[in-house]
DNA sequence: GTGGTCTAGACCACG
DNA sequence: GTGGTCTAGACCACA
């Protein structure tokens, strides 16, 4: 179980690993129900404080992404609800901005290329 | 001329100001060389410290967005610096947008679609 | 770490911590990825105010010849973004002084005398 | 007589009108107890303030370039103070940076390059 | 009047 | 503890 932080961003990195973590389980790298490592242990395998990763859960668990049960552990949650959420905030951002794009003169045909450019490098890195 | 801010976003004022006027000179709704209102004048009329546009002013003079000339004002720059600099931005944003969504199992088509009723909706917009 | 300030030069302070900082990095006094000393503690190690600290150390991490990361502290930057930085700037200014001389009157053949005389000097200085 | 002012430098329009000044008498171009423009035509014709003009004029008659007789206009002083003073200060300036470059690491051959590239840069302008 | 610099001191998010 | 933002108010050089 790999997350991915970068030290340098400039979004906290308890945001960071609750996006890796709602990300995951979006894509279904994670299985339901499936139990996470505890605080103590990922905090100590990131390198991060524990107060991190401990915050990046209680936000986790606040949405429903995962359930904590004290004693026993934190457990991705048997819905989906992690899939849906995802999804409908990545596209509800790209609509905004591509509208601000139609707006600032970008022709429609330079977007349609934007998506092939992108799903083009994406198709790259995992050769 | 207004600017709108957001006082409660999670973006600093002096920066959603830079973007307010790069925005703005990029859509053609400042006119090349056109005098901006001085630090202090926007300053009251925004309701915010002096500092805090002096710190936009000195961004958006830095990216040659704008000319500050000590004792006569500042002055958008005649070269549509704004514009281009702009269209970069949005483009850039668009690019991890896209990309995050391809990574999380998108469909290239379901972008094209949603590029076309993004436009569709400008379209009704303006009739 | 010294940094040694001018309070009544004509230029500004943040801008003269901002050169030393470069000048030192680029000699080599600093290493790569060496902690910088906090903004606050510098400020008050050179009896300034933390502001003008802090606006040197943003331009440096503008240029990225620092890395800063909140909550943990500021950084050299491990690639030597310092070392051409500091040469660019260097050389431009020397261009632009020849320039002048030359505009000036000045022989081409007094300043090749003049390069050549400032070499040993500092070769005798090295003796 | 034309004197070149840039608005938008860094550098004050009265210091960059008394540079302008020093440096044609030091050419030449300006002949010993040959008479200047008034202080407001000067200013009219180079769209400034008078402030700015009488200002720079008045640095110069302090550091005895030039001499203004009430009433009857503003001359250049008839000794060269102002060839010998402004070639010293070139000089003078150009061994400090020259010297900060050996400093830096710059090797002897560069500057001597940059030198020749400066004069024929010269060169190519005048043609 | 303008922009530019600096100080003193506050609050915040983060680790 | 750290860096980042913001305020209030001062002083300066310049036009």
């Amino acid at each position: 179980m790999v997350f991915i932080l970068d030290q340098k961003s400039r979004y906290p990195i308890y945001e960071q690993l609750y996006q890796s973590v709602t990300r995951m389980a979006a894509l279904g790298a994670l299985e339901p129900e499936e139990q996470l490592p505890s605080v103590r242990a990922l905090a100590q395998d990131l390198g991060v404080n524990p107060n991190t990763v401990q915050k990046a859960y209680q936000m986790l668990e606040h949405d429903g992404v995962i359930v904590s049960i004290p004693g026993k552990g934190s457990f991705l949650s048997k819905e989906g609800n992690a899939g849906s959420l995802w999804r409908t905030q990545i596209l509800h951002k790209l609509h905004d901005d591509i509208s601000e794009a139609a707006d600032s003169g970008v022709e429609k045909s330079e977007l349609h290329t934007l998506v092939d450019v992108c799903y083009e490098e994406r198709g790259q890195k995992h050769d």
